[in-house]
This record gives C-alpha cells, structure tokens and sequence, in this order.
DNA sequence: TTTATTTTTGCAACATTGTTGCATTTAATT
DNA sequence: AATTAAATGCAACAATGTTGCAAAAATAAA
C-alpha cells in the first residue's frame, strides 16, 4: 500500500513529512532509527515537525516504537495486515538490525487463567542470514 | 537471589544505588520506569549516578530496556534462569503494566533458512487477570 | 477556480533526558 | 590501617522531546 493511501485511510492531511517517514520505514524493510529515517529524507524538516509527525503515525497505529539492543529506539510500520495480530521480529545481534518476518508462523502460548489476549509481538534474537556465513 | 548476589557475581561493587535498583524491580514483580524506580528508593541519588547505575546494570545483562505503549521506557529483571532463554512478558493495555510470566512454554517458531536463534523475548498482550474482571 | 476552514509548519523558548570531566568519597584489597 | 580501585556528586554540556503562536499549506465549500 502506499504511503498516500495509508494516510488517507486513516484520515490523516497527507503531507510530505509524513509521507516521506513511512516510505522510509516501508522502503528498509525493517525497524529504522530517527537518523536513518533523516538520513534518507531529502526535505529537512523542523525538529518539531518531525516529531509531531512520528507522535500521529504512532498514535494511528501506523508505526510503532521498538528498543533494540537496550539502546536505540527504532520505528517499525505497522503492516496493515499484520496489525493486531501475531507479529514476528528478528533482531540481529551482529548488524543490529530487525527485520519482519511475516512468513513465520507464531503460536500463542497459553496464557494462565484470567489473561486475555489481543495481540502478540514476538522478538527473535540471534544471527540473520547475511551474518550467518 | 538476593541483590547483592547478584552484584557479586558479575563482579560489581556492591553499592547502595545498584542495590536499590534491582531490588525495586524485583519486589515488583514487573517492568517499571524509572520514575517508579526513583519513587521507591528511600535515598536520593545524583541523576548522573542513577544514570550510571542503569547503564552498568544493562551492560552486565542484569537488567533491560524495553518501550511499553510506544511512549514508556521501562527496565525489567533478567531473571538468572530465563536469561538467554524463551522469555514471556505480558503487556496490559488497561492498567499499562507489564509482567514476566514464566510458567508460560513458549515455542520457537520455525525460522527461515540462515537464521540462527538464540534468544527469544514474546511480549503478549491484552488484559491482565487484575483488569478482565 | 477562488474563498473559507481546518490542519500542519516553523520558530522560539522551554522541559526533560542523558553524558562527560574531575575532584572527593566510598568500597574492596593488602 | 593503609593502599588501590571504583563510584559519587557537581557543574557544564549535549541530545531529545514539548508547547504556544503566527504563517503557510492542504482540504472542503462556494
């Protein structure tokens, strides 16, 4: 889907901030920091605009926040089909980077009584293909 | 085990700050912030060492980082037993707490070719047996 | 297309969060 | 008790994030 429509459905102004940070993220293919999201905009934006613009796409649950490696913060698109349901990242621990895996299956443990479930994000940590050789 | 255990056995001097950290973690029972964690230690410490202190304790797998609710930082116990193993947490979106649930059997799911695993960390969440009443 | 309305932008100023160097203090070692 | 090594607190700074408000841009209406 494209960064327009995803506005759109959302009834979010389609400006060129926003537009830019989400075909960033879906661009990469995995969680990006503040700076690579930046890094790869041509437009500068104000520091506010910026940040006013990742606050609306987390709060419509477009992208979401991840920390990774106990330090970084990075942002991850919200795949529409995989939002609200079972959700699978790798983390690197070599390249630091995290990736989607929306081919992984993930079964939901079972819970102790009186827990309810509405979504499930998984981390999978370890070594990625590039950096398994 | 008891704080100062701990700290022995990563080869940590033993100072009251440490301490207090991880014992405010520990008698919680779940991932809490750092305003919590001040709010619980009867001293008060210099910014600048309860920075270090946390830093130290992250540095030596004793403690982690994690982002609840796209907007919270929180540090969690890494429990000696679960440490590098399958790790559950369950998140509740009404009371915002988080929890480790270790009797819980989490599978790993099956990961594309190339991919080595060797840590995995499920959040699960929804509601808390306290808020599905 | 032009006008009116709503939302976003950029700036300035501020608040919060996190870091570094260095002298003093505290904890561990002998 | 004396020596050594590490942590503390302070000050100063750097980075990150927020708010109010006038100007600009995007949408809706005429």
């Amino acid at each position: 889907m494209k960064a327009e429509e995803i506005l759109q459905k959302h009834n979010l102004v389609r400006t060129s901030c926003r537009q830019s940070i989400i075909n960033t993220i879906a661009k990469s293919g995995h969680a990006v920091s503040e700076d690579e999201i930046k890094h790869n905009i041509e437009a500068t934006y104000d520091r506010t605009t910026f940040y006013r613009s990742l606050k609306t796409l987390i709060k419509k649950n477009i992208i979401h926040k991840i920390v990774v490696d106990n330090q970084v913060i990075k942002y991850a698109l919200n795949d529409a089909e995989v939002l609200n349901t079972k959700h699978v990242h790798f983390y690197c621990n070599q390249c630091k980077t995290v990736e989607c895996l929306p081919d992984v299956e993930l079964e939901t443990p079972l819970l102790p009584a009186g827990y309810k479930e509405t979504e499930t994000e998984l981390v999978v940590k370890g070594l990625c293909r590039k950096c398994n050789c």
